[in-house]
DNA sequence: GTGAAAGCGCTAACAC
DNA sequence: GTGTTAGCGCTTTCAC
């Protein structure tokens, strides 16, 4: 037995065959059975394993997908990565983890390495875009798809509309009874904070809205303390009083789960009761907000569907030719919980769907 | 302009100069200033990026890591990725997510598909282990990193000592005054639930401790409803009784945080305060516990630490030569919130670490 | 159905 | 300091 791993060449000279007949017969493409079954012998003898970058180099593909997000511990990201795991496993791809990084030139960046090819293809999931990166993907030298913002027409993409998502929140909120509503988003100059501020905006706009009062809070990040320092700054006294008086607004949108968590904990920490004085909803619909005390009525974006679509899309591209560029949409999808639970009745509702 | 990418060939003929100087020059050994001046000018025209495979088979170096765990959406494992990720990625390798499967046997197969050299080394946590497991470890062709189990002296790995960890929650709760004490741990044969089984039966079969009661409840799984479940049958009355009664319990050491978690929704459902009525404690201290109402205490195991200390054992052994088989060992600290606090005084313990 | 041989893109001897 | 050349392991024409 050699140091080394076995070749092919070692499982052809031990079947006494030539190269090309070992390979075809490994394959299974027009090789007699008696070569196959020699060969096939010889190969598990050896304990043969074909080298992936000899493959690779010869038949100009990787079997290996990337998915880039900023942040891969959002809960979000790691839903699509699961789902995408899923899904292309079985064809026997594997998935690479890539950073994007916050800024529009790290995702550019991140975009032309694919230049190198080690992957056959890239899903990514940008914070922040502009013309630059749809430059740079329609020009990048392996499919790309993007789960985000729809570049519509130019580029593969799986969409949601998460400007419609918080119409939802706001038309549920309302039909509630919660007049005065408050918004607290993420940072404005990222294509989630951008969209979902369009929609609040876009709701309290209607014609047929009808409110006391709207305010929007625009926190650090989208994080549980951002949210809660947030929510501080719009739930809390105005001057310095001691006794809890009646709260400003008796309805928080959050721009997601996080945030929602967090304007949740403020509330509590002025004493206030969700969803008795205030309702909160958030969005993304993650596991967090669903095993939450109260548990969180959120817009559910499909993270595993969009996930699941865009790795559809990639092995259209991969294995199939090159059609038309394409473009899924996930609709948005109220779940309503306990925290925009009615006031008065004493029915608790518990995770339900809309 | 071709319509393929170009080579290291066509940046030789565009600068004039040979195939030897050219990979000298972009790799600034070796070569005069004019050389380097000349070969980079001309890879810049031509938007040459190195090609990995062809790097790949002639290096014999991928470049990649695998990260292989048996559910990529459990918290846990996010963290130890992005800290692994965040490691290894300034020194210009990537991340390949696989999975390891449930059981033994698809585990093993996992680290036989090393054989195809697709990554230069694999960081592993595996759910369920054995002495075939070991064995195929030892002979896999790639650099192996344990994380879990602690295959003593044979083969890189990083441990934590969870069963002690359990020890610190019961210690802790034993000093707050709880003394009926019980124990909701995941399945049994998985290494997890293995070694927090042993740490709750030496930890109160100690000769210093002191309880009016002790009882093991074991869930199907490590997650929320598990958790709910066995707290449930756990915490419940044992007849049909309608009114809330004395908790057979007033504390419970969760093997998890997920299961920690379901605990409390338990007893929510029962009508049980924790920690007025019971302290629960859990593990592995998640953002979910941390951000969870009331917050809980939980035993840190070092998720992010592990990760990073697998990733810089992997670095090690793939940049380095073949050092002896090295052992880290992270030790659990108890992060002392909310879920535990005591009962009576007004002072209302957040977020402390011990 | 089988074998011989070319060549994917790169790096590292080896000569000069 | 520079050029020539071999060869990593594989698939796939191309002849037979």
């Amino acid at each position: 037995m050699t140091s080394s791993r076995a070749t092919l060449i070692d499982v052809a000279q031990r079947a006494g065959v030539s190269l090309a007949s070992t390979s075809r017969a490994l394959h299974g493409t027009g090789a007699s059975k008696t070569m196959v079954e020699r060969v096939r012998a010889a190969a598990a003898e050896l304990g043969y394993s074909p080298d992936a970058a000899g493959r690779t180099l010869r038949m100009k593909k990787t079997f290996q997908v990337a998915f880039a997000v900023a942040d891969i511990g959002n809960p979000v990201y790691v839903e699509m990565l699961a789902a995408i795991h899923e899904v292309v496993s079985p064809h026997g791809y594997r998935v690479v983890v890539m950073s994007t990084g916050d800024t529009v030139s790290s995702t550019v960046d991140l975009v032309r390495s694919m230049g190198s090819g080690f992957v056959d293809g890239l899903i990514v999931s940008p914070l922040r875009t502009g013309d630059e990166l749809a430059h740079e993907i329609r020009r990048a030298p392996v499919p790309v798809v993007v789960i985000g913002r729809p570049f519509a027409g130019e580029i593969d993409s799986v969409s949601t509309d998460s400007a419609a998502g918080i119409g939802l929140a706001v038309e549920h909120l309302l039909a509630l009874g919660r007049r005065r509503i408050a918004f607290v988003n993420g940072p404005l100059d990222t294509t989630p904070g951008a969209a979902r501020q369009r929609g609040f905006d876009t709701a309290t706009a209607a014609p047929t809205f009808s409110a006391e009062r709207v305010a929007t809070e625009v926190a650090d990040d989208f994080t549980v303390s951002a949210g809660r320092e947030a929510a501080r700054r719009l739930l809390g006294p105005s001057s310095a009083q001691a006794e809890p008086t009646r709260p400003p607004f008796d309805a928080v949108v959050a721009a997601n789960d996080l945030l929602a968590i967090g304007v949740i904990r403020a509330a509590d920490d002025l004493g206030l009761s969700v969803p008795g004085d205030v309702a909160v909803t958030g969005m993304d619909d993650t596991e967090l907000g669903q095993v939450f005390k109260p548990s969180l009525t959120s817009v559910s974006l499909g993270s595993a569907e969009r996930g699941r679509a865009a790795a559809r899309l990639m092995l259209d591209r991969v294995e199939a030719g090159d059609p038309q560029p394409q473009h899924v949409a996930i609709g948005p999808r109220l779940q309503v919980r306990e925290s925009t639970a009615p006031a008065q009745p004493s029915t608790r509702d518990q995770g339900g769907t809309r």
